[in-house]
RNA sequence: GCGGCCAUCGUCUAUCGGCUAAGACAUCAGUUUGUGGUACUGAGAAGUUGGGUUCGACUCCCAGUGGCCGCCCCA
């Protein structure tokens, strides 16, 4: 970025010099001052159109899904107060620590591209007092979300999340439900062959004890780890029990487990959520070493892996209960939980398992035109079909009606409206059935409801044929 | 933030220290002007950027940029 500034005023000052005194070639110069990259930043991409069906199919589930579970939707902004973020989701996190986008405004203000969904909805939430709404109130929402780490796939420096929170209930059937809507979610999207992965952390409490504990034990084990774990288990010690190194992971073996040591009312919560999910018959497994890069979770936390055997698997999403965020942002003391899950990661699954996508409807009507006059009167009859609902394609730009059939044959539509001078003149239009050939010649006025009796027959006819056999 | 691999038309690929950079698919135009497919003809379309080595670089070297992979982290 500061590389191509300075070329640019490089070339500003060496041009200056040899400056020329027409208008012209000043006009060249000035072109090449503002040098276009045409190039979408690092880890930003396009979704293109041959892409929008799979994106479409997810936009369709997970509202359908967030509506029939009773989560109303809220859009919340992509830019917050940065300290927002710092309070909740941690100061020694990796999220905040280096990947947060982060700048002051015009104005002074110290903000943020949000890094996930859940912090602004749970603002949102404080806000707008919606602690006097029934409880639970359950909240979906949608959007992009950034992150300054290195592109990988299904690792955007923006990326898409969505998003289920619900808040003021603390009983873990809701766990439960949360944890099968992100299942449901995901295999409703086709991918069917997922493991969830549950953990609980404690309250503030008990994990406070099991911190020192783990710390202790660390400690003592010190020279047996590696040199990152060693660092780890003064910042994050958690973290050291996922530390892939042989010799770290035989430590970790030997290392007490969260779970071993949770207070009495978080040993039952999550000894409750289990039993809700064997009732659920959602398979699961319990992940003590599972431990999620935000510092707001209690109790509850759990990822949903898409289940290849080839290897690659990876995290689509996950979540967990964060029954002191609320309090520690300014609200109510609140018990909440919620889960997000990243769109791209969830398309590139999709496409591995090759799980369908949202169908776009295609036009089964081509509209032909040739000469000044048809050309003028197509417009609106393009229109007169749109608005009783068929779906026309055309090609208004193109001359001869060789290549509009040419077109309309390569879209594989059903017919093709002609019309012509001639037609234009009689009020008449040709229309052609693509598949026998056959034309015939209707007034203008019939035109719209013949086209649909027809459309409306053939359909009739695919239906027929479906059930019989 | 660290390490590794990669970079040629829109896409996929070829070639070579001398390049007028080749092909396929796709696109557009046409094959006597009011009818689709196939076939045929033609057109447009590329060396990521900046330096260096060299008589000469798309090709070799360095750096930037971007992508991919691993780590870290996570969606």
């Amino acid at each position: 970025m500061t590389k191509i500034i300075k070329k640019a005023l490089i070339k500003k000052t060496t041009v200056k010099s040899v400056k020329s005194k027409t208008k012209k070639q000043t006009k060249i110069i000035k072109k090449e001052l503002e040098p276009i990259v045409l190039q979408s930043p690092r880890g930003m991409k396009d979704v293109l159109p041959v892409d929008q069906s799979y994106w479409e199919q997810v936009r369709r589930v997970t509202e359908k899904l967030a509506r029939d579970y009773g989560f109303s939707r809220i859009d919340t902004p992509a830019v917050e107060f940065s300290n927002l973020f710092n309070r909740s989701i941690g100061e020694g996190t990796d999220i905040v620590e280096k990947e947060l986008y982060s700048f002051t405004t015009k104005g002074g203000d110290k903000v943020a591209l949000r890094p996930e969904m859940t912090v602004g909805v749970v603002r949102a939430y404080i806000q707008h007092g919606m602690n006097v709404l029934p409880k639970p109130v359950k909240l979906f929402s949608t959007g992009t979300a950034y992150r300054y780490d290195r592109p990988q796939t299904g690792r955007y420096r923006e990326f898409s999340q969505v998003n289920y929170e619900s808040f003021g209930e603390q009983d873990p059937i809701l766990d439960a439900q949360m944890i099968q809507v992100a299942a449901r979610v995901v295999q409703t999207l086709g991918i069917k062959s997922i493991q969830i992965q549950v953990n609980s952390i404690g309250c503030p409490v008990c994990r406070k004890e099991y911190k020192s504990l783990l710390i202790n034990y660390l400690e003592s084990k010190s020279s047996k780890l590696c040199i990152d774990c060693k660092r780890r288990k003064d910042v994050n010690p958690l973290r050291a029990l996922d530390c892939k190194e042989d010799k770290c992971s035989q430590v970790s073996a030997g290392a007490p487990q969260s779970i071993d040591h949770l207070c009495e009312e978080c040993r039952v919560h999550f000894k409750n959520l289990l039993e809700y999910l064997d009732e659920l018959d959602l398979p699961y497994i319990i992940n003590p070493r599972l431990v999620r890069g935000l510092d707001y979770y209690t109790k509850t936390v759990f990822e949903i892996w898409s289940g290849s055997e080839d290897g690659r698997k990876s995290s689509l999403g996950g979540g967990g209960r964060y029954d002191e965020l609320v309090k520690a942002i300014g609200g109510e003391a609140t018990p909440a939980i919620g889960f997000g899950l990243g769109i791209e990661r969830l398309i590139i699954e999709m496409k591995r398992v090759q799980a369908k996508p949202y169908r776009v409807p295609k036009p089964k009507v081509f509209l032909a035109q040739l000469g000044d006059l048809a050309k003028k009167k197509s417009l609106k009859l393009f229109s007169e079909l749109e608005k009783s609902g068929v779906l026309v394609a055309e090609s208004f730009g193109r001359g001869s009606l060789k290549s509009q059939l040419r077109v309309a044959n390569r879209l594989g539509v059903e017919m093709t409206l002609i019309l012509g001078q001639k037609e234009a003149l009689d009020k008449t239009v040709i229309i052609k059935n693509m598949v026998s050939g056959e034309q015939e010649t209707v007034s203008m006025e019939k035109l719209v409801d013949l086209v649909k009796k027809k459309l409306k027959t053939d359909n009739v006819v695919v239906y027929q044929d479906h059930t019989n056999g």
